[in-house]
RNA sequence: GGCCCAGUAGUUCAGUUGGUUUAGAACGCCAGCCUGUCACGUUGGAGGUCGAGGGUUCGAAUCCCUUCUGGGUCGCCA
């Protein structure tokens, strides 16, 4: 056959209705079985997979057929036909009919790949990543970078829809305090001085806020010198968004609609909007996380008042230091849990680093609990009261003199339980907001408050007099969006005031001057005439994780790095010739 | 930076406890046979720096030290 012949279908289209057709397909050798006097090759494309026959009598074509191995890239010409009922594959979609083929043309040859190209192998990541190409030819990553666009497509459609600009910002910009460690790139005009890449776009969408316009986004690219995780990358893709006039409520309106057309443009989903609020103080009260996991209930009891009333030291010293007594009760969990699986819980809590567990079961007999005897019974039946305790269930309580620990310490007991009672539905999609976040939290280690978002985060209306007073306290105009446990993005309104701004920076320790010269241009732009404004930032790439279901950040991502953030297929990062040091200015030390 | 797990054929693994064989298996690969396979079948064959370096020993895949690589995790990630 002549190797010009256009492609007519794709591999996987084909079905009943093109029988009769001739047809030329195009693509790569999936298996050949080679029976001696008949050929069986699978080609495979984008769309799937077609079975192609090969007979003796076509010679030319059969000779060809004879040298082909897997994956080479082929052409074949011939006619679809229909399979005799007998010989019906129903594993792959185009299995009632068959391309009997007329001609062959081998386009390209392939070494043997280092691993088959199929869904569900059994090889080690660095090999694929190594051979990241073929791992791409698989089904199941090419269906997740299709995934992939699909989802940024309907990000674009839906916010050019809603009015945004679509801006690309600046990849080598400033490198600016707080934050992450910066990637650095060295200026060659500049000797010794240094771009850093963005660890996100924050400042250039406030600064296209200020220059009038209104409703911006960016899939953004972003850069963080921080090690890796399974789902952190040191590039990773951020949906940004920013607009003018708008207070928390409207953005978070037209996000829930925003996550509702992706989801629903991308999956065969619904969700419904708007989404469940909670406050980051409700958070951490009820689940002991500003990210809380609401697939599932088992929410924490606050009883520091009645174990106060017991003679168990550890929870008195517990309240009188300050601290609290926080309870869950586990439904039925007398009944599920032996005695020994229950100490396994209380190991669980001292791995966790709580100092301890305390628990009680309610057995039909009784209340059974190594504490029940430090407590009064009308103390007890308080208690039970409270943590609305039935038969069958079992109480377990975790106290601490500092109560974020007492908090933290029993979030990740309720996480633990729900993962370990199977209560975390794979196919559940809880959407939270989370609001309210404190604005300031305090840095042991530099001994100042730092932001707890960023330092342009206004910080809400009525908190505006604690920030000389009580600079802990006051709440920021900040939210997450949360998904099952997991913080899909983040954002803020920010601070429009220069005044407001330059408190913020004296509350976090910057002088006049550092203040000036690392966000001068920021500071002066808001001397121009700034509209209120706030945005959001997603992560893009652990969007796509978690609506696929998958266990990595890399499988969603084309190309990733590797922990030690190195490209096993580029062998990035890697060493420069001397001459490019010398034109950077650059002396390698080591 | 800390902790944990893993590096043996192209791939996935066994062998390491307790020192000694020609280092095995499966899949893949190569060759022959095979006209309805789709995990084709069948016969035969090739394929190894046991991650690297050093040490102990008569003798090391196996024990010790160092190091590299991959993964997980804590710190870190405004």
């Amino acid at each position: 056959m002549n190797e010009k012949n256009k492609r007519t279908h794709y591999c996987g289209q084909l079905s009943e209705s093109n029988v009769g057709e001739e047809v030329v397909l195009m693509g790569w050798v999936q298996t050949r079985r080679d029976l001696g006097g008949i050929i069986f090759v699978d080609i495979r494309d984008r769309s799937g997979i077609c079975q192609v026959v090969i007979n003796p009598d076509r010679l030319e074509a059969f000779k060809k057929a004879e040298e082909i191995r897997s994956e080479y890239v082929i052409a074949i010409k011939g006619r679809v036909c229909l399979r005799p009922e007998e010989n019906v594959n129903p594993k792959i979609s185009t299995g009632f009919v068959e391309v009997l083929c007329e001609g062959l043309d081998i386009l390209s040859r392939s070494k043997t790949p280092p691993f088959p190209i199929e869904d569900n192998i059994n090889v080690d990541e660095s090999v694929r990543l190594k051979y990241r190409y073929l791992d791409l030819r698989r089904p199941k990553m090419l269906n997740n970078i299709l995934f992939r666009s699909r989802v940024n497509k309907a990000i674009r459609d839906f916010l050019s829809e809603n009015g945004f600009i679509e801006v690309e910002t600046p990849m080598l910009t400033r490198s600016t305090p707080e934050g992450a460690r910066d990637y650095l790139v060295p200026s060659r005009v500049n000797p010794g001085c240094f771009y850093a890449l963005p660890q996100s776009p924050q400042l250039f969408k406030q600064l296209l806020m200020v220059s009038g316009l209104e409703r911006y986004y960016q899939i953004a690219r972003c850069f963080r010198d921080e090690d890796l995780r399974a789902d952190r990358q040191p590039e990773f893709t951020q949906l940004d968004i920013e607009m003018s006039f708008v207070d928390v409520d409207d953005i978070i309106e037209l996000n829930e609609k925003l996550i509702k057309y992706i989801v629903e443009q991308a999956t065969q989903r619904k969700v419904d909007i708007p989404f469940r609020r909670l406050t980051y103080k409700e958070a951490m009260d009820r689940f002991g996380s500003d990210k809380p996991d609401l697939r599932f209930g088992m929410e924490m009891v606050e009883v520091s008042d009645i174990a106060s009333k017991s003679e168990f030291k550890v929870f008195t010293d517990a309240v009188k230091g300050g601290g609290i007594v926080k309870g869950i009760n586990i439904e039925k969990g007398g009944e599920i849990f032996s005695r020994r699986q229950i100490d396994e819980l209380v190991e669980k809590a001292k791995e966790f680093g709580a100092k301890g567990l305390a628990w009680i079961s309610i057995s039909p007999e009784g209340v059974k609990s190594p504490i029940a005897k430090f407590f009064a019974e009308d103390t007890m039946n308080e208690l039970l009261q409270r943590m609305n305790a039935k038969t069958g269930d079992l109480l377990i309580f975790i106290s601490d003199k500092e109560k974020s620990n007492a908090l933290s310490l029993m979030g990740q007991m309720r996480l633990y339980l729900g993962k370990t009672l199977g209560l975390l539905k794979k196919d559940a999609m809880e959407f939270v907001w989370v609001t309210e976040f404190p604005l300031l939290e305090y840095d042991e280690e530099e001994k100042r408050f730092v932001a707890m978002h960023h330092p342009f985060t206004s910080p809400m209306d009525e908190d505006i007099p604690l920030l000389e007073t009580d600079p802990i306290s006051v709440r920021a105009k900040a939210y997450d969006i949360v998904l099952n446990g997991t913080e899909l993005g983040g954002g803020s309104i920010r601070i429009h005031s220069s005044m407001i701004q330059q408190k913020m920076f004296k509350v976090l320790g910057f002088t006049e001057e550092r203040a000036k010269s690392n966000f001068g241009f920021l500071l002066q732009a808001f001397e121009y005439g700034t509209p209120p404004h706030g945005g959001i930032a997603y992560g893009l790439d652990r969007m796509v994780m978690l609506l696929l279901g998958l266990d990595s950040i890399r499988d969603c991502i084309a190309f990733p790095k590797t922990q030690n953030a190195m490209c096993l297929m580029t062998g990035a990062p890697a060493e420069v010739e001397d001459r490019q040091l010398r034109e950077l200015h650059i002396q390698v030390k080591i």
